[in-house]
DNA sequence: TTGTAACTATGAACGGTGTTCAGTAATTTA
DNA sequence: TAAATTACTGAACACCGTTCATAGTTACAA
């Protein structure tokens, strides 16, 4: 009989509802403003009930953040179609920040924060962070084939570029440009990323 | 009689003890994992006089965001005896670098966090935060008016700098970068600001 | 010196949090 | 149908930021 199986079943639908309600309160209320109780409330089960299915309020997040690598590697090689090297690595940029925009809370997991993932943090992550980070060495590394990034060396035109894209995003989504404000603002990123990325022409 | 002046002094002087056991706790453990409770314990007094002398956890902490705004801005005006306003560029990304590696709880406290600042941001820290804000736009202009950051408009070229270096800090004290250590990583960052204000060069 | 007004500090209490666990209800197995 | 396994509950625990009636202390005029 197939009980085993449905069981096994139900108990991942399960999980994945958790997962459901919890990103979209995440989403829409940020990480320390959703409980546990208001997670258990919107599918309907006792507070008690989620920790049958994940060990802690942290872990939960954790998963999230892990699929979110995912989503964002899916995101990132949607500028493979490119073939000039130096809009492929635009456009990457500008999925990044987009990224970051509309995923704040992941933002922050995946790239912010410090503190209590360390646990998790390297077993799990760096497989798929790494997927990210090498396409971007890949890019960088066509580009330079193509003429681009003089006198600088792969590592250094990598991190750099990283830096500049990951400055904007964090200063944006950190309220730190906020005299900016919606259109203005991707109009500045778009054009900051051009001179960017035109200067490493030369 | 000096009464009246004794209070206010006494006074200053207890919101000086609370800001200075605040910011130790918040240093060694993070803003959410200090309580009003632990503070209060440090200075032994009981919780409710904290409140005598700021209104939440949140103003304290934004207390302390406002004087590491001072602190930095102290550092960043030691690049003013550089005449070359590039070479005065260089130093003051190195020195926002440094200040963000030998202070990463300040940092992250000025730039990173997000939590409960939003309130009172902008009434007060404005001043203190604009100053370096200021003060990197002043050297922004210098550059333009040597012939430095063609294409550039003045907002544009000052917040990708500021983007860049941002980005190099904050990748570097949340561990991104973790491949390199020490010497390494110093003489990648001199070298990628190099690069990057190089570049600016045209 | 005394009485009262003003100030300062307290800590219990309120409504919230993440998490645990004894107990109950439902389901599966024998 | 009875026993055993599983799923779920929700009260309880130990915290949190914050408030407020109460108590203690100090200042000063009478």
């Amino acid at each position: 009989m197939g009980t085993k199986e449905r069981k096994e079943r139900e108990k991942l639908e399960m999980q994945q509802k958790i997962l459901d309600a919890a990103r979209e309160l995440f989403m829409k209320d940020g990480y320390e403003n959703v409980s546990i109780r208001k997670i258990a409330e919107k599918i309907e089960y006792s507070p008690g009930t989620i920790y049958l299915y994940y060990k802690s309020k942290g872990q939960i997040f954790f998963v999230l953040c892990f699929l979110a690598f995912d989503a964002f590697y899916a995101e990132q090689i949607k500028a493979d179609d490119i073939t000039d090297p130096l809009e492929k690595l635009k456009e990457s940029g500008k999925i990044y920040i987009r990224f970051a925009v509309e995923n704040p809370e992941y933002f922050e997991l995946m790239f912010l924060m410090k503190a209590p993932l360390e646990d998790y943090y390297d077993e799990i992550t760096s497989d798929v962070s790494h997927k990210s980070f090498d396409y971007l060495k890949e890019n960088i590394q066509e580009c330079i084939n193509a003429g681009y990034f003089k006198g600088y060396d792969l590592m250094t035109a990598t991190i750099s570029t990283w830096a500049f894209v990951h400055g904007l995003a964090s200063l944006y989504i950190k309220d730190r440009l906020k005299k900016m404000s919606g259109k203005e603002l991707d109009d500045f990123i778009e054009n900051a990323l051009d001179l960017y990325l035109e200067s490493a022409k030369k």
